[in-house]
DNA sequence: CATACTATGTTGACAATGTAAACATTATCT
DNA sequence: AGATAATGTTTACATTGTCAACATAGTATG
């Protein structure tokens, strides 16, 4: 009942939006270009005129997923507007709790090697065209505002707090600690000195 | 001129050193079974007398590096007897260096899946069986000795300097950023004034 | 020592998967 | 309308994890 044309119209955008359902379930390790063929309905060589291999198509998801992420971000600091140590709080927030929502997200963006690190070269940031800057720069963008701080003090300071909400993300999703209760308390406490001291 | 005895010997034992070694060279994506038993010179099922499957080879192996890295933090500890901030300082430089030096190992210890998470309740960390504990509570063994300070109150900074520092070493090997010059600089700069207030 | 049992290896088979090549169908452009 | 590019399909193949059936060697027990 199905079949009804050759070509399916919108099979890249499909293989993504089947892909990541399938990656939500199954997890990344089950993950198989061949399931997500089936999903959509084609045969299992119809992605590769869509995607050169699996890697291809999971950069995709990648991207996608990223690109919510940042839509997330971009609201949280729209609400926070002016108020930075607010915005540094609620973004950490919000990063934290994306990755511990959606686990198999975070694999997506970061434990999958990436081409464009971001650079920290003499304690500073250079730009490069990572999706992860712009996350980045935003979320230290009221470090950045106050010229009574110097850009390398300021970039250590955001290393440190970056690195600690990572870290502690990274931990919760992998299981390698249990936080019981609200892990964003954790996240509060843990960034309330350094944020106070900083901006 | 090898197949000189239908045993083995050693095969269990040969079987995670070898398999250690292609990890290291290939990663953990094309990490295979019928590899590592080519590699020891047996059949592609022989494996299967010494580990129920694929995943409890891998696990194997991981329990032999974790070993491995936690002599090291021994040998850093007894080096700084006495003196807990060096010895936070010394482990947390180790913790880095090792990953950052063997990023194969470090998915093996981090990135799988764990059973035994640490387990943070009320603020106070519980002890479970799992091999990081061990590191864990060595590395802040100093903490804990100064009893000026509480319970919750260290396990709190113990949870944000490991925070931190494992959030530095998963981005460094993942390479969401890239640090240019001595990334260990980074990490005394980013701990100095948390261990100069800690202890 | 002979016999049975257990541990350890091997062979052969199978299904799932990624991917390439050859071919089919449809869209698009002149 | 006919050529060309885009998009799908079928077939084929190599790798892989895993299972079952069988082979061999060590060990224990009579």
């Amino acid at each position: 009942m199905k079949k009804e044309k050759y070509h399916h119209g919108f099979l890249e955008k499909e293989l993504i939006e089947k892909g990541l359902q399938l990656l939500n379930s199954v997890g990344l390790e089950a993950f198989s270009l061949r399931k997500v063929a089936e999903m959509c309905g084609v045969s299992h060589t119809a992605p590769y005129r869509h995607f050169k291999n699996k890697e291809e198509l999971i950069y995709a998801i990648t991207t996608s997923v990223s690109d919510e992420f940042t839509s997330l971000i971009n609201e949280a600091l729209a609400e926070n507007e002016d108020d930075y140590p607010k915005q540094i709080m609620a973004v950490s927030n919000l990063y934290v709790k994306f990755m511990v929502e959606n686990p198999e997200h975070f694999k997506f963006i970061f434990m999958t090697d990436h081409h464009n690190p971001i650079i920290m070269k003499n304690g500073k940031f250079i730009k490069t065209d990572r999706w992860i800057v712009s996350v980045f720069e935003k979320l230290f963008i009221g470090l950045r505002k106050n010229e009574s701080i110097s850009e390398s003090s300021w970039s250590l300071d955001a290393l440190t707090i970056w690195s600690l909400i990572h870290g502690f993300t990274t931990m919760l999703v992998n299981n390698t600690i249990k936080y019981e209760g609200d892990y964003l308390d954790a996240v509060s406490l843990m960034l309330e000195e350094k944020v106070k001291i900083l901006v």
